[in-house]
DNA sequence: CGGGACCTTGATTATCTTCAATGCTAGTGG
DNA sequence: CCACTAGCATTGAAGATAATCAAGGTCCCG
């Protein structure tokens, strides 16, 4: 059995690598620029807010873009997953404000973002990349207002979960049907406009057809295919 | 009594020109650019649709970004007012489309846009009004996902009314507390995620309640403050 | 072992949709 | 001028969907 070739450092990809390489083809040059190129790593805790004054790219963990009633009612806008960039600039806008879901770690963007504009003809693709990650991101933004006002509690969470599961596949993170989902349903219901009752019994409603099975330690498996016939997606 | 000046010739104030104006102070030479730069003109029927391969401008009439699901259900994303940009791109991804919902009348934008690119020097306050309508249109997106998420029939109603107000001032389209409001009740449906009937319900509700006044011909007269304090706005 | 965070469930109520008519108004052709 | 039609607004009644209220239950951690 030949042994396997080392020459080739093994380089862990991670979930921004994966997710833009999933976007556009990057080069080796491209790929090294992702893993090294990238600033100050920051930690913030479950639950706490995350001020970003510059951009950043979520490394590890779950945050979201909510906004806030003054009642306590609360709306998440975005689920910022790993290799997801947070969105530098006027995040105060309008009451809206990042949090971290999960224990979160979050490294600076600006590196990255210097070298593309830097070396133009060599980030090329990741250029490209960046700018259809871009556009995904937008295109959710419209799929997540249809969630919300057209499709009943089982459709949103059944074209949630398919959304999820893209995203994280992309990323590297999701293994055949089996995915990381590492919220409350507190924040489940935050997402998808419903109570917490109400996504629970969804939940519930859903397992028992068998379309999820929840696997311990935040993780759910998941029967794509009829989820994305509930979803009304292709 | 002194004769007005005529010096100045009558520049009627686009709807294009006055919303960019509300964003950020235009200089004389970018005022007429506004006037006078803009491409081809085109009409479009009402309920139909509008191919967007180049972006452009709605000038008069109402629009809407809409998306469908295969059984009929359809959601409005945004509605496109006077003076609003056309997004050029990829409208097609995810069975997005633009449709005219009154007769429309759009014009080519890429002249004004060559020209900004061509004299960025005296087109700095043109390009701030440009950017800042764009963050305006995005927050306008994340302000529908609340809308659709967490507001009620009545709230999500009093939030649209005064969005729409807004607007229609900015662009000059709206006197006092009057403005236009040329779609059925079909369609306000489609924007806030609601059957027809509960719609004119709710619309019911708010005439009882002196929130809103039908004034004939498509327009309604609105009691902003109050619809401020439903809707949770400042 | 106690506490806290999260999940689960039943009962009740509120909100919203669906179904089915009816009315209204403007345009159309005889 | 007048039926006639089409599109839109309106309304009642019934039913579905989701929220709220109120308890437990489970699990983990200090």
């Amino acid at each position: 059995m030949a042994v396997l070739p080392l020459a080739e450092p093994a380089r862990t990809p991670t979930p921004l690598g994966a997710l833009l390489h999933s976007f556009a083809p990057l080069s080796e040059t491209e790929r090294r620029l992702i893993c090294e190129g990238l600033g100050e790593a920051h930690s913030h805790a479950a639950g706490s807010e995350i001020s970003a004054g510059a951009p950043r790219i979520v490394m590890d963990g779950w945050a979201a873009w909510a906004r806030h009633l003054s009642d306590g009612r609360r709306q998440i806008v975005a689920l910022l997953l790993p290799g997801d960039p947070l969105p530098g600039g006027p995040s105060r806008v309008l009451g809206m404000n990042h949090v971290a879901l999960t224990p979160v770690r979050t490294v600076e963007a600006r590196p990255l973002l210097e070298a593309m504009s830097r070396t133009p003809g060599e980030t090329a693709g990741l250029a490209l990349a960046w700018s259809r990650a871009h556009d995904a991101a937008q295109a959710r933004l419209v799929a997540h207002i249809t969630r919300l006002g057209r499709l009943s509690a089982h459709e949103r969470m059944a074209h949630l979960m398919v959304e999820l599961m893209d995203r994280q596949r992309r990323a590297g993170l999701a293994r055949g049907m089996l995915m990381p989902l590492p919220i409350t349903q507190e924040i489940l219901a935050d997402v998808l406009g419903l109570s917490i009752v109400h996504v629970n019994r969804t939940l519930r409603a859903m397992r028992r057809e068998g379309l999820v099975e929840t696997r311990g330690n935040h993780s759910v498996l998941i029967e794509e295919e009829r989820l994305k016939a509930i979803a009304d997606l292709s």
